[in-house]
DNA sequence: GTATCGGAGGAAAGCGCTTTCCTGTCGGAC
DNA sequence: GTCCGACAGGAAAGCGCTTTCCTCCGATAC
């Protein structure tokens, strides 16, 4: 009988949630049935004519000598029937965690593709398999996905992104990550410190302050600040060090002059029109990343604002498009594909997970076009 | 003969401190082999002292009822062991295929990370998993990567991406494809015209011709381009259609004024300045994709030439940047995403992989502020 | 000649899970 | 009171592969 089709009478239980939410959803995708036409060891070790052992060995390249005949058999047979082996059973007979996950929001968000390039980098050349998860911002899913990448057993998982406010996440991940960590996984993290063990951190409140000193040392006073979401970590960090140059410029930062958005283009557009309609003295924009301020500066295009002329703006990250954007813009870098490859040469490196392994990364300031000093009025 | 039944060789966690026990039997395990404290489906029954098939049915909610109580036992197990299923043995009992692997040249470049949002998309709402891998443009890279796909046992392989002009490497990818369609495997292409089996094919000719009889028809006689490698189909294709275009009009491209280079933004920063070296006449360029397009303005810019009073540009496939560089781009759009998502759903779409299904998707051109008529001289 | 060793190849045990098959029990019909 | 079916739960058979372990063989040593 083929599978029963478990669909709706089935009693939900709720215990692991997230475990089940995830079986709950693959069950009702389109179950595709099993190949029948896969080959196997056996296929091929018949037709050449020996055993399974045999035909193992020598495709493993197995330190046994096997004859030079059988050899040649074997692999012809290979070739013939053009035998791939099964990496599930490959790995359930050799546990062999090559694969390694991470987990961003968004690949097509340039701030993680630089990431991801450089993780990609270092998994490549170490042979390993990157799988990669978006999460979209959605801490549920996050939370799916270390299941779904402990399931499959991978070797490391680099969860990257900003972390969020929310301590029953921030507890529950920490929970699962430990979990996967006792069964011998490694983990890296980028960008949340509010993770244990090992993490690259960028100096996410130090570049701010940075930018802060540049944009308040140019003589600006009264500067907007275009943020990301409130829940993020990176949002608070990065206000954190404006704050605190502020403090020392003798400068206001008022909440009302702080708008929050998503971290994107368009929420930066959006943010940016609030900002001219509520505060229309503002003579600089401090976007939280570079998207925004990319959206920021359309925005003040269409509005016919000359940039840095009447506004100045600012961005973080140094996202590759930051230089091509005009006026380019005056942003703080962050090396991101650096991040990416320390963060996998940490999650690779082996030794048995002790004692927490923490890299700070600097930020740097970049100043470009879209800054200037205030107006004279 | 019946295989001994392993409860034997593993020791019985003592029944308060299980997860110490599991800890120490961790540390006992081979250091070396992979997965040393992995928490079992046998574990799990064990403590809430049922048999695996139970504990296996509760978990997956199979259709056979179980008692509340055992159910209970079994739901607080796996919660107090953390237990994960491992996902190769579930593969190996119950061949499911469930992932889904897509191969581009590189999900940082926006033309890709468009698309592989698309497929994503779809993807999870299949709940499927997304295999992600970069060839990073090496053929050779390419061919392995299905073959570990196929490994994996992926329900699909979306092979996203420029085709190359190499009957070799053609033959042999096209034989890979098979030989994983024959088991049972979807393929599904993105913009690879050579490649058998369904498949999504973007208005490159099409696409380009509009594009060509736009910047002809705004008066401009010497137009260089700017093209991609000159092994990738997409380049050939799109340099057809600005040919035709060319012939329409009765307008020249001669060889001289087609630079070829890396489909990235510096590869089109440097076609640039070859051709303002080669070629200073010129009044148009035309990249064959957005990013060449925008390093070809990074160049102009530096020269001090403007766009587009003194020189046209035009790009291809509207990838986001392309309305954010000043001037913005004149292009062709392609919808990137959507591209994505009907790829994914030929791939996912059942039935055995019978008549190749391909769909055609038509390109737009975007007029916008990088393209005028030639300066009167 | 027999006892021994070494090495090549095959048999079989597992890896962790699902699912079929089987067993034991209980309730109801007769 | 007996018998049957229904059903809950356990035993066990694989899934495809790797890796012992074993066997068999010829070669070497005595």
């Amino acid at each position: 009988m083929p599978r029963c089709p478990r669909g709706k009478s089935r009693p939900v239980p709720r215990s692991p949630g997230t475990l089940l939410a995830m079986a709950e959803r693959a069950r009702r995708a389109d179950e595709h049935a099993a190949p029948p036409g896969a080959v196997t060891l056996a296929d091929v070790a018949r037709r050449a004519r020996v055993s399974p052992s045999t035909a193992s060995r020598v495709i493993n390249g197995s330190a046994k000598h096997v004859a030079e005949e059988l050899r040649v058999r074997v692999l012809r047979a290979v070739e013939e029937l053009r035998y791939v082996p099964n990496a599930h059973a490959q790995n359930l007979a050799r546990p062999k965690r090559s694969a390694v996950g991470v987990i961003v929001h968004d690949v097509s968000d340039p701030y993680f593709s630089e990431i991801t390039r450089g993780l990609q980098r270092v998994a490549t050349d170490h042979g390993r398999l990157l799988v990669i998860c978006n999460s979209y911002r959605d801490p549920v899913r996050e939370l799916e996905y270390v299941e779904l990448l402990r399931a499959q057993q991978v070797a490391a998982i680099v969860p990257a992104g900003s972390g969020y406010h929310d301590s029953r996440f921030t507890r529950d991940f920490n929970a699962k990550l430990r979990a996967y960590e006792q069964t011998g996984g490694r983990v890296a993290v980028i960008g949340r410190h509010e993770m244990v063990g090992d993490a690259v951190v960028p100096a996410n409140e130090a570049g701010a302050y940075l930018l802060g000193m540049e944009v308040f040392g140019l003589g600006h006073r009264r500067v907007g600040v275009i943020a990301g979401p409130r829940v993020l970590t990176t949002t608070t960090d990065r206000l954190a060090g404006l704050r605190r140059a502020a403090r020392e410029t003798g400068r206001q930062l008022p909440a009302r002059r702080i708008v929050y958005g998503d971290f994107s283009r368009d929420g930066g557009a959006a943010a940016a029109q609030v900002l001219i309609a509520d505060e229309p003295g503002l003579t600089a924009m401090i976007a939280l990343n570079d998207s925004m301020a990319v959206g920021a500066l359309a925005t003040l295009r269409e509005r016919g604002i000359e940039v840095p002329d009447d506004v100045s703006v600012a961005g973080f990250d140094d996202v590759p498009i930051a230089r091509d954007v005009i006026p380019a813009l005056t942003t703080v870098r962050l090396p991101l594909v650096e991040m990416g490859i320390r963060a996998m040469k940490l999650a690779l490196s082996d030794g048995p997970a002790g004692v927490p392994h923490v890299e700070q990364v600097a930020a740097e300031l970049i100043r470009r076009h879209s800054s200037g000093p205030p107006p004279q009025d």
